[in-house]
DNA sequence: CTGAAAGCGCTAACAC
DNA sequence: GTGTTAGCGCTTTCAG
């Protein structure tokens, strides 16, 4: 069995009280600077490390965060937990990544884990499943500080953080416009998610503003989230197959941009479809149909995130104040 | 604050003693079916937790397991951690991910860290730059469980998963040879990778199988792994610019495998090159230049991988009989 | 300046 | 069957 080595270690070695050692490893003042370097040069040599359920238990705190997203295998995701893990590791934080798969039992699952594990706070990006959020809202009624990002839950009163999907989803249209096109679908994530809902608002504004009224025969929902390659083909072929067939497709989601070029070149279709979609990939040059992409500061976003769930938990008084801050896009023309 | 309750909140509610609660709650024998009733309806509905730090200070298990890659984003890896949690998970435990993003530092830093946040085992793949492995034998030789995958440790005797890839690098380097190519250079990860030796390895015994000398200046290796772009660039600048120009590359990394291609388009270079390469994307076949590929089960190897330091986990005795797994690849032509 | 002792939440002897 | 108690590793009064 594995067994680090313990305060009381020190001390018996030492033929000090485990609560001298407790106070050289950290108090430094009303401590003799020659007990001070003893114990400090001791547990330096066997690398003592203080037990963290011990401390957590005393504390009542467990420097870690836990963080629900959809899935890691996602450029968005990937980059912004790269973000989150920077700014973590940074004040001593440990990092625990969970993933749904987009399904709503899952996500209860996990956060329901992640709580019992006692984190210290939660990065929350929901599932593409998930409508209602009460198991979210308990956690965070009873005081467990937590931070949205990315698909945010309008109804819990916390920090939230997500790109300008509404100002990213208008440009992206608007290219589409302004390249000579009107007809132009909008394939998107699940309805009830933020990043769905805002998304939309963009794309229609677009179309509004040029004059075009929306068609909503042209607007398909994967429900989720483009987990299933059946489900991004059908919503692609239902589409594709309307009288009025578009000549351009605004895509709501990264997963959903890639898996939307897969269903066109594997049914063989929509060679002269222009396409616009949000995706934080670091291919897509290098890809044979270009897509013209809206890129979210993903890093920066997990980061802030970070920023802002710490600041919760570190704040002496309970806060009252939240933050909704909503970051720029950026538009890459392919 | 966030209190989640305790025993002694349940004890006191229901008129018992603490331990009468524990008893009823982990169901053990000798306790009255009314009593027992009582305690996990209430526990229900207050919908109670063991709080993991003082269980894990009692039973020195902390019912997690760390994780060491070089990055979540990374087609291998990602897919290596679905795997990895969905047996994690099944079996009640947590993953706690880290990334050292190549770096020899940041492993010894978030090896450190696991140890001392007394995860019950370790799934580890080195990093690029990692050469040493001190770090990581003076933990196992402390007794913590330690089952290496992709990237393995010679030199500490534990169980080691990895893809077969020694053949999957023959097979690409057979491919490209017959294909009609003679000049074919290798573009892989830093010389110290098992990986590296092992695809080298399998790429030179294809050359020499086919009577073609293996030139080692079509070797480059790149030391971080590519988490440079430059680094890829002037590897295949070189290579690319040497008297007598490759016909063919064989990439030795998922990583690599992209960036060489993004380098190529860069540098409008290498347009009647033909590239075989690992990786384990998705996108592939979007992709404009085509990339012959060969993949690992990555995801089962996170499975098996996790299978196999549970069981050392959970093992009542010492185990002494380490298993080396090696399993198949699979080449897909483009 | 240092030691003794209590207590964080839980389990496991040991009483009764 | 159920309660009492000690102790896991640590911090923190409280004494001295």
């Amino acid at each position: 069995m594995f067994e680090p080595p313990t305060l009381k270690d020190i001390a018996t070695a030492l033929g000090l009280s485990t609560s001298t050692v407790s106070r050289a490893l950290r108090d430094t003042y009303e401590i003799s600077s020659k007990t001070k370097k003893l114990v400090l040069e001791y547990a330096e040599k066997i690398n003592y490390q203080p037990n963290p359920s011990a401390l957590s238990l005393k504390v009542r705190r467990s420097k870690s965060i836990g963080v629900l997203v959809s899935e890691v295998a996602n450029y968005y995701f990937s980059q912004a937990i790269s973000g989150i893990e920077s700014i973590a590791y940074d004040r001593g934080y440990h990092v625990i990544i969970t993933q749904t798969h987009e399904s709503y039992d899952r996500e209860k699952i996990n956060i329901q884990h992640l709580a019992s594990r006692s984190v210290d706070g939660l990065l929350v990006s929901l599932s593409a499943e998930t409508a209602d959020t009460s198991h979210l809202r308990d956690l965070h009624d009873k005081g467990l500080p937590m931070v949205f990002f990315d698909r945010i839950a309008e109804d819990i009163n916390t920090h939230k953080i997500t790109a300008n999907n509404e100002q990213g989803a208008y440009d992206a249209t608007v290219h589409l416009i302004k390249s000579g096109k009107r007809k132009i679908a909008h394939l998107t994530n699940s309805g009830q998610l933020s990043i769905s809902i805002d998304r939309l608002k963009g794309y229609t504004r677009a179309l509004q503003e040029y004059g075009i009224t929306p068609n909503p025969n042209y607007i398909k929902h994967c429900n989720h989230g483009g987990m299933f390659y059946d489900e991004i083909e059908s919503a692609v072929a239902e589409v594709m197959n309307l009288k009025d067939t578009p000549d351009a497709i605004f895509v709501g989601s990264d997963r959903l941009s890639v898996g939307c070029l897969s269903v066109l070149k594997n049914l063989n279709i929509g060679q002269d479809l222009i396409i616009a979609g949000f995706s934080n990939a670091d291919v897509l040059d290098l890809f044979s149909y270009p897509l013209t992409s809206v890129r979210q500061p993903a890093f920066e976003i997990g980061q802030q995130a970070t920023e802002l769930l710490l600041q919760l938990i570190e704040s002496k008084h309970p806060v009252t104040e939240f933050e909704n801050r909503v970051i720029d896009t950026k538009l890459f023309v392919r």
